[in-house]
DNA sequence: TTGACTGGTAGGGAATCACCTACCTATTGT
DNA sequence: ACAATAGGTAGGTGATTCCCTACCAGTCAA
């Protein structure tokens, strides 16, 4: 709990709702395969003013999902991956679902609860 | 891309969406520690009337992560993980991000685009 | 210092969201 | 058939989202 992570709280609910809109997750996606960029260039691959993608980037900064590092009059946008690891935790519990489902003995997990276990 | 999984469209949307809410999340989870559950069940651990969590549901349906069963005069849902196995794909390459950082080399790879790789 | 450039903030508008109160349909029990 | 129960739909409202057009602040180059 050193980083509020996985709690369920503001911290999470700012995660998901930044992930909730398809051009930070794609802003994300640039920075991810592109590595570390001015807001310009990010713009260029969007059909939308500058303005709208800088409050774009404001949500996924105040996620924690992205960092700026000011470099002359340029805003240098970053990568910050730890809030999706998040994610994956909140993910994990529901891991076997799917997996259990794959192998064919779904039907019996779901009509089962899990917390006993837990 | 069988279903159609991870390709970046509007089912993906949905379930991004989806899990933008915190009730719905919260739903997600009483499906998964209690089991299928009727509506009512469900609807007693929230502050808030029924229909409400009714159009809830039909966020969760839409986005395929619950389905309904109708048993008599009650509506049995149930936890549907398959579109969770997505947000994971969708995740995934995001994952060295966070566990490169956490060996101390990140600041190497965030400069670095990693479609090179792909 | 003036002008160009980068990028944020202010304020506004249309659309969507999340809630509500009615109301409707279907099923079950008497 | 009638009343009660389960739960969805209709329609309305305030808040939030996402976009826009100005406009402002900081930096660099002449």
């Amino acid at each position: 709990m050193s980083t509020g992570a996985g709690t369920g709280t503001a911290a999470e609910d700012r995660v998901f709702a930044a992930l909730a809109n398809a051009t930070r997750r794609e802003v994300l996606r640039l920075l991810r395969e592109r590595g570390p960029q001015p807001v310009q260039v990010l713009a260029d691959h969007f059909d939308m003013r500058r303005p709208s993608l800088s409050e774009h980037l404001k949500v996924l900064r105040e996620a924690g999902l992205v960092s700026e590092q000011r470099s002359g009059r340029q805003r240098i946008y970053r990568l910050e991956a730890a809030p999706l690891a998040e994610v994956q935790d909140w993910l994990h519990p529901y891991e076997r679902f799917w997996r259990d489902r794959l192998k064919g003995l779904g039907d019996l997990l779901d009509r089962l609860p899990d917390d006993d276990r837990s």
